[in-house]
DNA sequence: TTGGTAGTACGAAATTCATCGTAGTAAAGT
DNA sequence: ACTTTACTACGATGAATTTCGTACTACCAA
């Protein structure tokens, strides 16, 4: 069975962290993360990027501690490591999500009058 | 009379605010910004880096709208946008500082018992 | 007006990052 | 056993970031 390397709570690092979330592909995966229920396959979050630009950006938020990763057959199914993050950075997780919200919701706006 | 330009509060975007704070160089002067009263001149930051960087730095972190810049003679008066940033991204900065308080505290404790 | 102070602008170099295509692999399905 | 699925590893490439030194500028002080 393979398996992935992931940090533990207290290796994780500020600048890791805030680096993986800077990237809007990345945080895109974690809101998706955050928002839905459950985990969810690589395949199954229709990025923008080829393939293994999507591999590189998920390992890039696995090996921040964001996301942890497990083969489920030939799947690897991702989840949020919320409990993890929020125990080690308390409040930054919810934070960055409220922030992404605030912008999504100004982009399908009507813009204000004008 | 030379000023400096700045992004207003529904200018700034998560992206850039996030990848300004996910340097350590930056991240440190804004934390010396949030603990100190006034404002404060470039110089008085001792940065391990040169002064060209500095200003480098300096300029990200105003362009990202996280910190105002206005000259006072030939000194640039250098102050935290924290109003504007937690008008627009509620949390986020606390929730940042709150963070780099907590590893800061890791870098200078016992490292545990050994 | 001459000098000092506190910064910038510019160009260059080194490094890191994001991207891709191709080729490969482990597990599951048939 | 063969094929398909879902992903990774690797190498390459171009873009962005960080760094620096040198030269410059605006302002202040003597």
């Amino acid at each position: 069975m393979r398996t992935l390397d992931h940090p533990s709570r207290d290796e994780m690092r500020l600048d890791t962290v805030l680096a993986a979330l800077a990237d809007p592909v990345r945080r895109t995966v974690a809101c998706k993360l955050n928002d839905a229920f459950g985990d969810h396959a690589c395949a199954t979050f229709e990025l923008p990027v080829s393939k293994s630009t999507a591999t590189y950006h998920f390992r890039t938020l696995r090996e921040a501690g964001v996301i942890r990763q497990e083969y489920e057959g030939t799947k690897i199914m991702n989840t949020l490591r919320k409990d993890d993050l929020d125990a080690r950075f308390p409040g930054l997780l919810d934070a960055v999500f409220a922030a992404q919200d605030i912008e999504r919701a100004e982009a399908t706006a009507p813009e204000s009058r004008d």
